[in-house]
DNA sequence: ATTATATTGATAGTTTATTATCGATAATCA
DNA sequence: TGATTATCGATAATAAACTATCAATATAAT
């Protein structure tokens, strides 16, 4: 019985948002932080903050607070942050294209060895300095690469078979940014990205505001 | 004491995944759905879709089911999704680019009638069937249209000055892909689109997975 | 030296969300 | 007709997340 231990979903996603903070922080030269001061940016609870905090194994001193080097060490330590982690991208489309561009994914460890469509008119190019391949290639260049993450940014018709050849790729994790729930075996992990989602909640946000007036 | 009455924001979450499910079913002829297809279709309990649903004001039949039609009318009523709410998106790179270029949002009523940038390559083209100005123009473009969305896609140093002349516009509701956390009046909404979120939750799976082996 | 203060970490309490249970209903089948 | 079954809606139980509280600690101020 390995029981793994497992942590607040709210506060992994918190993290980033501290990281980032964080290394603002230390490019200012400031070497302490407290949870107050953290909190007091995002407009949270101090105690939230370092409830968070907390399950990257880091103590800060009372009414010292925490060595910012350290915490920025220890999030990017539990993220796996620290080492670079190769992926392919899937759907060299507007979205794909998007996430090729932003920078902000570099600092994340996340490298984009190859991105691959079925477009004549992209196969060849690069786009953000990448690559950009025939699909019909990808188990190909894959196999003798270790590719952890594929990035899904194809059109939903396509979500099911490309995730088949990732897998046969070897990838450990998938990223989808289709709507489609994937068939996927149990020791590789999928994360979701729905757009929707959050528009919904925005929209429905606006619509209870107009009930209010 | 107006109080309004809350739904769990999980629920509003999953209402779009329903829908989709829904529309899909309509096309098909299908008049009635249960629960437990629509669970087993995205591996969920039937009693947390039953909940879900019943979010819409929608009741559904023993032994029966929902009418199809009824719930796809009621999700999007409850959405605000049954009409048109026009937007402006500011910042036409390629994350703004991808979100021009993404049918789905005109499914969710979302009408984006006009993208701003600074670039003069930019200005002046149309992306996806999308004017892009000058961000100059915005506020004078801006407050004789019922604005309802801005739509934020620009870099994180111009994200607080571009939600000022949105709001200066009239914008009731701010969708913001940038991490900065923006000062805003409290009778406008801001929803916030945390991509490093999402990968900081598939990254912490997969080390979970890493220590499991 | 004593007091006041900012901060942490732990514990307890509260709220929110998920999951389980069960009686009621309406269709189908024997 | 009566038994069986799939389903709903309501209620109860559990789990997860957030918030409040407080003793302990280390600094600064008196």
């Amino acid at each position: 019985m390995s029981s793994v231990k497992s942590f607040p979903i709210p506060s992994i996603q918190r993290l980033p948002v501290y990281l980032r903070f964080l290394k603002e922080q230390q490019g200012r030269g400031e070497a302490l932080i407290s949870c107050t001061r953290i909190a007091d940016e995002f407009g949270q609870l101090s105690v939230q903050v370092r409830k968070d905090l907390s399950i990257t194994g880091i103590s800060g001193r009372p009414k010292i607070g925490y060595r910012v080097d350290e915490l920025v060490e220890a999030i990017e330590l539990f993220l796996g942050w620290d080492s670079s982690t190769a992926a392919f991208l899937v759907g060299a489309g507007s979205l794909g294209s998007a996430i090729l561009g932003y920078d902000g994914f570099a600092d994340h460890g996340l490298r984009i060895v190859a991105a691959f469509d079925t477009d004549p008119q992209k196969i060849g190019q690069t786009i953000h300095r990448c690559p950009v391949f025939d699909l019909k290639e990808l188990v190909e260049r894959g196999k003798d690469l270790p590719i952890e993450i594929g990035i899904l940014t194809v059109p939903s018709s396509a979500a099911q078979e490309v995730a088949r050849m990732l897998i046969q790729v070897g990838v450990r994790g998938i990223w989808n940014y289709t709507p489609v729930r994937l068939e996927i075996p149990s020791d590789v992990v999928c994360e979701e990205v729905k757009l929707s989602a959050s528009f919904a909640v925005l929209s429905s946000r606006l619509k209870k505001n107009d009930l209010q007036l």
